[in-house]
DNA sequence: AGTTGACATGATATGTTATAACAATATATC
DNA sequence: GATATATTGTTATAACATATCATGTCAACT
């Protein structure tokens, strides 16, 4: 479980490498439990996208893995991103058709994403009435709602400042 | 200004024929209006998506447009989508990579977008309280939002029924 | 009518993102 | 240790998107 303060995001200074090991430890347990594996493969990836601190491209994650030694072809780094969402350890962000580590391991969530056009780093902003509100208009259409995909574009707290 | 029953969508069975040339009848008029020109493979490209009803990939309208005598190369189709899209005549599915006809030309909106898995349909919903929730979460983190993207994909009414 | 400039289209080439299919290897289970 | 299952590696290709330059079209101005 995180202990960081409520309302942290990657956009607020923080300390990154506890950031970064904090979700290691987690997602070693939360994986476990479910009788998956966190190879050496997935593992680096999660570490890669929780560098970044950003979306990273699928053929960014390559780069870095095949630089670490692992495979340099499309799939590897497709199958360990897909593992990683599956898990919720990360999410795939539309938009950019781009990934990111999850801030918010092991709490059920369907977060909004917050996307810096200026910094180019994503948070994750709590969206239950987001999705109440997309629920009812849906409904109200006779629609069923499985999955939904909510993201905004625009500008970060210090990007704003200082554009 | 089209003069559908409220809450008419593809998922609804409704006069298909009529549905396209009130949209192509509007979009002339709306385009003319901004200066800009709804030339062959512009009205060909948003007749193609309105006969669809459904998302379609560039590609797929690329290939109908080469069919009828246009270029067949990738430009020629996202040429034609993009101007759509500026004019509002057309949506951008980012979860699908695809493209859709905007079924109401001429309002201002920024709908929230129903995707059935079943049939591929894609209805626009009313999306205003969908976003004003997002602005509040954005808000509440200190982060501007510019543009968003809510997307939904699920069962519409006619897929749920018979599966 | 001829010139000009803005817009639109055509064509070539390339870049980017994603998956199908199969082979090889590691790991768990009996 | 034999068998089944999960994982990784590799090849090849599909699908989506843009940069760039050449050519054509049209309306405005002189
Ligand atoms: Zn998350
Ligand atoms: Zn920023
Ligand atoms: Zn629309
Ligand atoms: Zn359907």
């Amino acid at each position: 479980m995180r202990d960081d303060p409520p309302g942290a995001t990657p956009f607020q200074p923080h300390d990154h490498s506890r950031c970064t090991s904090t979700t290691l430890a987690h997602a070693e347990r939360a994986v476990a439990e479910t009788g998956a594996r966190l190879t050496p493969v997935r593992r680096r990836t999660l570490e890669i996208l929780l560098e970044a601190h950003r979306a990273l491209g699928a053929y960014e994650v390559l780069d870095r893995l095949a630089q670490d030694g692992f495979g340099n072809k499309p799939p590897v780094a497709y199958r360990a991103l897909d593992f990683l969402v599956d898990q919720g350890l990360a999410h795939r962000i539309s938009r950019l058709n781009a990934f990111t580590a999850c801030m918010h391991p092991g709490v059920a969530h369907a977060p909004a994403f917050l996307i810096c056009r200026g910094c180019n780093r994503v948070a994750e902003a709590p969206a239950d009435p987001v999705r109440t509100a997309l629920e009812t208009a849906a409904t109200a259409l006779g629609f069923t709602v499985e999955r939904s995909t909510v993201e905004a574009l625009g500008l970060c707290p210090a990007c704003h400042e200082a554009p």
